[in-house]
DNA sequence: TAAATTTTTGAAAGCGCTTTCATGCCGCCG
DNA sequence: CGGCGGCATGAAAGCGCTTTCAAAAATTTA
């Protein structure tokens, strides 16, 4: 959708020029031809001769024609809109994946609506059907909450991407991280550098993305060697807030630990504040790493050593995959591996 | 060939249940009236038989009607949908708003279209023009670089509210923060811990908000008989990198400073990692306050003492504003008064 | 009680675009 | 050379709702 002639910015006044009050009418009068012939130039849902499209393309150029995406959706068609269902919108890891959404819907005229799940399956449905009363033409799901089930359902009647886990349906794609070797990776970081008493904070034990990364500490420490101790695995629940409990919750056990590997970036800033009230120096004393990758990991005291993951790209996939669902193309997308990246907060073990 | 109806999806998943399969049509024909009543009572737009309305709101709770905003965009009407510029959707700071926003507008059936104008004059009017064309019932700009003339000439045709500056007319409301109250307060602050020599690390100099919060500072440093030293200050952009350059140009020109207040957050964050890498303790050496009160400077190691801005309750307002703009009402609100929220960054001077 | 007004309500015309459906035109085969 | 299959194109019917406009019903006035 090469919006190629734009009304040029000309007028300081142009922000707020009346916009398309040239109809698709319009064009088709000063073109000469009928208002079918330019839909289906429009669209390229018909053959028309080099002639006329030439003539449109002119008129369209000249008088600045916009399509109307409101009356487009009334008549059956495209409203170029996808609906993008996020859990908040204010949340610091989807925010980089909305801003890869937008980043990619964009330039072809699609436009994004997005609304929050709040982490809930019922404002989830809710969502879904106040997107659909909207006429988008498809959604993009990041995690949530709803069953496999309803995703399968809904992805009958449109084109769904979902992110954060593995499904398989028609019209459906899921794009899922490795989360399992994530986590693998974190901790076999932190046992190179000699830790042997780990402890790890999960997150919600209802987050599939969480219980792999669990998984994959376990794997990472029997890989070592290391007998897991279940005394070392405090749950929290992804916010800053339950990474100062677990830390709290585990100086009380007593139980001797060297590092700290958090299910997410948020949780790893609330363990590093709470060791920094015990005064315990991190990395000197404990190690820390954390998982995501926000953007503020790079400048917290000291910078958070944590296992990439590529929000921004993930947006990006995302919308890819479901304008390539919309033009009838099966996506094959693939996410980056994760990827460690080693900052300061995680140092060799100290005697 | 009205096909009036359509096969319906019976599925048990109400998740996904086809929605306004029902249309305004069918619950005329149930009630026993024409469409325009039932329109008219929907929309309140004319006086109708008690005994009519009755049915008619019968039918429509049977039938679980939902009015299709699209059609109703269309038509000419409402498209129940509001556009917010944003500046970037996952801006710490706005992200907060933009969930004000949805939270305020959801309820009674609005939704809004997020855009990012990337603090660009050309992208914002592009956005205006997008949301335009989608036939958005009004528009929320925060904060953005449009110039106030633009801004007036799209009040003309549809209401606007903007965050982050002062300006009148009709059909417009501006709500703005008293960011020089709140520069004042913390560069007070800092003073009756007994600080004199205070940098200033300022944000943006196209940025009115930084602007008035460097008037502040210097209100508050006159008032207390600290003469205004230009050495001191330095500016940045209001991200974490700007804030670390800032800190180290400071170091650098080697002037004494116990103190540091930073336009916002962010950049306060970045001057404290330049502190830490400079092995300059905070708050014992230096003290930092930043401004905003991002949610995560609660839990930043030291917890920073800082302006707290509303902006979830800025959203809100907004959003309010916004809905009683489209009401036909005159909004007159005001955003609550800055608060210095005094935290672990700041400490008395030392010697 | 008939005429003049004022409601209440329905019919119908769009909003701007997509999409059959039907037409006119071409080339082709017999 | 007549007739038939194709193809480009236009006419027209909606999509679901709002909103004149005018007719019908209810009310008032003379």
């Amino acid at each position: 959708m090469t919006i190629k002639n734009k009304p040029r910015t000309t007028s300081r006044a142009s922000a707020a020029r009346a916009p398309s009050v040239v109809t698709l009418e319009m064009v088709a009068q000063a073109a000469g031809v009928s208002p079918s012939t330019v839909s289906r130039i429009l669209n390229g849902s018909a053959v028309v001769s080099e002639l006329k499209k030439k003539a449109v393309d002119q008129a369209v150029a000249d008088l600045g024609f916009i399509p109307n995406p409101v009356a487009r959706g009334l008549a059956g068609g495209r409203t170029l809109s996808v609906g993008v269902i996020t859990q908040a919108i204010d949340s610091p890891f989807y925010g980089a994946a909305l801003r890869g959404i937008e980043d990619e819907l964009d330039p072809v005229g699609y436009s994004a609506l997005f609304v929050s799940g709040h982490w809930n399956a019922t404002i989830e449905a809710h969502c879904i059907n106040v997107l659909r009363s909207r006429r988008v033409d498809g959604i993009i799901v990041l995690t949530g909450r709803l069953t496999d089930q309803a995703l399968k359902l809904c992805a009958k009647s449109m084109p769904v991407v979902v992110t954060g886990r593995t499904l398989q349906a028609a019209g459906l794609v899921a794009l899922n991280f490795n989360n399992f070797a994530g986590g693998q990776m974190a901790t076999r970081h932190l046992i190179e550098l000699g830790h042997r008493q780990i402890a790890f904070i999960s997150g919600d034990a209802e987050q599939p993305d969480g219980i792999e990364r669990l998984r994959g500490y376990r794997a990472a420490l029997e890989a070592a060697g290391i007998a897991y101790n279940p005394a070392l695995v405090v749950s929290g629940d992804f916010t800053e807030a339950s990474g100062i409990l677990a830390v709290d919750r585990l100086l009380e056990t007593r139980q001797r630990f060297t590092a700290v590997f958090a299910a997410n970036d948020q949780m790893a800033f609330g363990a590093g504040l709470a060791l920094y009230r015990h005064s315990i120096r991190v990395p000197q004393d404990v190690s820390l790493v954390g998982f995501d990758d926000l953007l503020t990991s790079l400048h917290v005291i000291p910078p958070l050593t944590t296992v990439h993951q590529p929000a921004y790209e993930l947006g990006r996939l995302a919308a890819t995959a479901m304008l390539q669902l919309l033009a009838g193309i099966k996506p094959s997308l693939e996410l980056p591996a994760p990827r460690l990246i080693e900052r300061e907060s995680s140092a060799r073990v100290h005697a």
